[in-house]
DNA sequence: TACTTGACAAAACAAGTGTTCGGAAGTTAT
DNA sequence: ATAACTTCCGAACACTTGTTTTGTCAAGTA
């Protein structure tokens, strides 16, 4: 058995029961998978789903007809009211964004969102953070907020991004800028002095889509 | 049959439903309900099923087993990730708030919550606003961002609140302190001035407990 | 009274459905 | 190459489960 892969077969039946459940919101049986997907026999599918919950993808119940249900993937989510992304860290001022890539993502903590503020067919490529401190409250942006990012390279002018400070070393979240041989990083507050750089300087880790702030 | 009341055994059916699903993931079959609930027949559970699907309460998946799923009330919600408020309207200021006491609150726009944001517990007497204008970018809140209130007539001093002042019939969105025969509401931003009124003056409609926030 | 309707009961029926088993074919490791 | 393991196949088996049928009983209703 492959560490934590799924085989062709095994995504196909995986992609099948996820469609199922978000369209009829119960689960399949064996035989509908078998059909559906023109496998040889039931054997085969079980055989398949046994791999499938050794791996965490589903749940299934023994003995009982449409058994398996998804953990961690609901109809809820299914129906896009909500998407998921993963916590990967805190985000301070001054200290270096983790990088994304580096964290195994299907570990990390996971965040929903609501349909209202990223819809779920955008959520591809997003994380989130924790800020902490006030250092970005010029940017509506305050500590124990969270902030949901796009992960992307490049920023169109007045976006704010995730910027980092390559020389400084420093992390920071502002609205960017493409002036003419140099990048403006500006806050919200027009009290604050905006920050003028060398483009070669300033490396985007990702766009600000959403923030979340629980005040309670 | 009834308009729109479940009988006894009915509601125990549906909450049995809502159990078995909650806890298990999956539907329970009609033989489950009968033998938990000491039914004599599958014919009465088959009977009372019927009656919930012509309620609307739950809805029946013809002759495929373990097929009862229910509508608008998902795993997700049961398993407290997410909650719903309605969302009553749009605030600006200098324009009235919408009563929330006013309003069909069940045939309002309801707003996915996820429980990182304010626990499902916690969301009762919570509705939402959606905030139009600038002019609470002062309190961290901007153009476009759902604020989450808790109705409520008092606060303690530091708390964001929706505060009605009477003479001027507007409401704003502020920091709350309550002075030596004055209340003062204080906007985030140091640069903006402060407004102090008698208590006389204003009534508290809610407290904001959560933002969301979306920049796509 | 006679008729209708809602609610329930017991049993049997007919599908739906998960499981098992012997074996074949392909893959990987030694 | 040989062994061990994974994946697949076809069929049968046995349990699970929704449905149907035939009644009973009480409460209305004309």
């Amino acid at each position: 058995m492959r560490k934590h892969e799924m085989s062709d077969r095994q995504a196909e039946i995986y992609q099948y029961i996820v469609r199922f459940i978000r369209e009829r919101g119960i689960s399949p049986s064996i035989r509908d998978i078998q059909r559906d997907l023109h496998i040889s026999s039931t054997s085969v599918v079980s055989y398949n789903l046994d791999v499938l919950e050794k791996l965490g993808k589903i749940v299934r119940n023994d003995k009982i007809s449409r058994g398996i249900s998804l953990p961690g993937l609901t109809p809820t989510m299914l129906r896009n009211e909500i998407g998921r992304v993963p916590l990967l860290g805190t985000i301070t001022a001054g200290s270096p964004l983790p990088d994304p890539e580096e964290i195994d993502i299907s570990r990390a903590e996971q965040i929903v969102v609501p349909a209202d503020v990223v819809p779920p067919e955008r959520l591809t490529n997003v994380y989130a953070l924790k800020v902490r401190g006030q250092s970005m409250i010029d940017a509506l942006i305050d500590d124990g907020d969270i902030v949901l990012l796009r992960q992307q390279e490049t920023a169109e002018n007045g976006q704010m991004v995730a910027a980092w400070l390559i020389d400084e070393n420093a992390v920071t979240l502002k609205k960017f800028y493409r002036e003419e041989g140099r990048i403006r990083l500006q806050p919200a507050n027009s009290t604050m002095q905006p920050i003028y750089t060398h483009p070669d300087n300033v490396r985007i880790r990702g766009r600000v889509i959403g923030v979340l702030r629980s005040l309670i």
